[in-house]
DNA sequence: AAGCATTGTCATAGT
DNA sequence: TGACTATGACAATGC
């Protein structure tokens, strides 16, 4: 038995280390609780501390302890929950969703202008679109730079109106008779997140400027149609881009493996938009990425803060794909662990095995001799039990122990030599095993046998059990602990019973009472570390998985910048004045606007108020 | 022999 | 108030 259970028990924890290095996790307390109590029963004991005095306690469950207050599997659920809620509070990463709506400019080809026709035309929205070609697990969303275009749109409209005209400061003027109107058009239309040629004009009336114009670029750019190459010159600046949107084509399909090359690389622009807007384009997107940019900054800030960086996220992605289910912490190691639950199962299976016996004395004879737990024995040696009360304080019961114990001359020895009381623990195991393990083969000496089995099942009881046999009490110890109080008091009343019995008698139902409640507070010790050691693992666990998502919106992040930034040079070099020369990026810059229009402004203006959006975000950081 | 693990027991607080 | 449980602390014992 002894071996079985050892066998079963490394076996199964074996198993189950082997399990959780292939990343399945197994709760051995489940299957030994609940799915296979007779491989419980084998490896832990019968779990007699949990129900044996269930019967006449309606508190407890069959667990002993489901639902206590006191149970710990509260505490380690709120525990947990905390830990949990803290450890994800500290990883809590939040990408701001990014919505950039862009709406390229077209030309009117009757020189009309409309804004009535949004799905016509050239939309640029990149809020979804760009979600989509990064994926839609990768799909990040920030808010802000939305919310800073937004203020974009304010501050211009503030400063400078982009639409109606009325545009102050030089050259803002507006003009609204011309072929060459722009547009911003509604957002709220562009369910594509496409580029796509305008098949017709969409033009606002109200925000048409003709400082703007599409150069002749476009028949190598197929985001815009042949219509707007025939775009009369313009007039002023700023202008204001109307890039229509438009669900005809999606984002994938514009931005088909090429095109997404062209925007991560843009395409180098035509010669005259590279004298004076190429590469050295200063600032390309000047104010309309700088809060983005700062978002990133404080995002890999806060990244550095925690010891966390990309290059770690990136090691991090590759340990954690693998999903092995290994810790960061390699003291924390699935063998480790193992080892520590390994020690812990050991540890528990003894004394759930104590236990058992506990319950196998139940199931045993009521007579005296077989009666009551198996275990705890005087050593063969020393038989005095009077004297092992004295050693352990029972002084007043000592000497009763020598005036009632007399009748057995082998008990009567109430001497000082006598002092040692042997521990047997391997009480935890039913005698018939002990027997047979321990007992010499039944060949030999039969008579020395049954002698030997007689003396050793003596040895296996406990203390108790032989005061009350010393004390002549004429029922078992088992049933002394585990009656009622109500059998058990009328059991009592059925005999005559001395003071010393019965003093006796309530000693032993204390004890056997406080013995189990020893056992089973210990056990629960155990289930509390081990359930505390897998909430830590798990924690573990969420915290890399945070980290591990941080680390790929980071990265999302990025490469949506990087495209918003190839888009705009894009736009902005193919862009022409009046006289069909490209814009200069050091004088003109776009501006994105909250409702998907996109303004061409002049340089100095936008960094007004990028300045001016950088002041008042101070304040509110301060009171942060 | 020291150290550790296990178990029984007591005292005490709480139910 | 008694019975019972839970648990910290201590001691005994075996390894």
């Amino acid at each position: 038995m002894l071996s079985l259970k050892k066998y079963l028990t490394e076996g199964l924890l074996q198993f189950t280390i082997l399990l959780s290095l292939i990343g399945v996790r197994v709760d051995v307390d489940t299957y030994l609780t609940s799915q296979l109590p007779p491989l419980r029963e084998i490896i832990l004991g019968p779990s007699s501390a949990y129900t044996q005095t269930q019967f006449h306690n309606l508190r407890n469950t069959l667990d002993g302890y489901g639902i206590h207050p006191k149970s710990i599997d509260l505490d380690n659920y709120f525990t947990a929950r905390r830990l949990l809620s803290q450890v994800r509070a500290l990883d809590r990463f939040q990408v701001p969703t990014t919505e950039v709506n862009a709406w390229l400019v077209h030309r009117d080809p009757e020189g009309s202008v409309s804004g009535s026709q949004p799905s016509s035309g050239l939309a640029l929205e990149s809020s979804s679109g760009l979600q989509d070609v990064t994926g839609p697990d990768n799909g990040v969303r920030e808010s802000e730079p939305e919310q800073g275009l937004s203020e974009d749109l304010e501050d211009l409209g503030a400063v400078a109106p982009p639409v109606s005209g009325d545009l102050t400061k030089e050259a803002m003027e507006v003009n609204t008779s011309g072929g060459e109107t722009l547009y911003s058009g509604p957002p709220g239309d562009a369910l594509s997140t496409s580029y796509s040629l305008a098949p017709s004009t969409a033009i606002n009336q109200n925000v048409s400027l003709h400082q703007a114009s599409l150069g002749s670029c476009s028949q190598d750019f197929s985001l815009f149609s042949p219509e707007v190459e025939s775009l009369p010159p313009a007039a002023s600046s700023p202008v204001l881009l109307p890039l229509v949107p438009s669900n005809s084509t999606s984002l994938n399909a514009t931005f088909s493996p090429g095109g997404l090359a062209g925007l991560f690389f843009p395409p180098q622009l035509n010669g005259t938009a590279n004298d004076t807007a190429g590469p050295e384009l200063p600032d390309p997107l000047g104010g309309l990425l700088d809060e983005a940019m700062l978002d990133e900054i404080s995002l890999m800030d806060l990244a550095i803060e925690e010891g966390f960086n990309p290059a770690q996220a990136s090691r991090l992605e590759e340990e954690f794909d693998s999903d092995s289910g290994l810790s960061l912490d390699s003291s924390h190691s699935p063998s480790s662990l193992s080892g520590s639950e390994g020690s812990s199962s050991s540890a528990s299976s003894a004394s759930s095995a104590s236990s058992s016996a506990s319950s196998a004395s139940s199931s045993t004879s009521s007579s005296f001799s077989e009666e009551g737990a198996v275990g705890y024995s005087s050593d063969s040696e020393t038989l005095d039990l009077e004297e092992a009360e004295g050693a352990v304080g029972y002084q007043p019961e000592y000497s009763k122990f020598c005036r009632m114990s007399y009748q057995d001359p082998s008990q009567l020895s109430c001497l000082p030599y006598l002092e040692h009381v042997g521990h047997n623990h391997t009480y935890n195991l039913a005698p018939s095993a002990l027997d047979a393990a321990d007992l010499p083969p039944a060949g030999g000496l039969k008579r020395g046998g049954k002698e030997k089995q007689a003396d050793f099942l003596e040895k296996q009881m406990s203390r108790d059990e032989h005061r009350a046999r010393a004390m002549k009490i004429p029922f078992t110890n088992d049933k002394i602990i585990n009656l009622p109080v109500e059998e058990f008091n009328e059991l009592l009343s059925k005999y005559q019973l001395s003071e010393a019995q019965l003093g006796l008698i309530r000693d032993i139902r204390r004890r056997g009472k406080n013995k189990m409640a020893a056992q089973n507070c210990r056990r629960r010790k155990l289930d509390t570390i081990l359930n505390l050691e897998r909430a830590v693992e798990d924690l573990r666990r969420d915290k890399a998985r945070l980290l591990r998502e941080k680390a790929d919106s980071l990265r999302s992040l990025r490469q949506m910048k990087q495209k918003v930034q190839s888009l705009y040079q894009e736009v902005f070099g193919r862009l022409r004045d009046e006289n069909g020369r490209p814009y200069s990026p050091s004088q003109y810059a776009l501006q994105y606007a909250g409702d998907g229009s996109v303004l061409l402004i002049p340089r100095a203006m936008a960094e007004q108020q990028a300045h001016a959006r950088r002041q008042e975000r101070k304040p509110k950081e301060r009171r942060k």
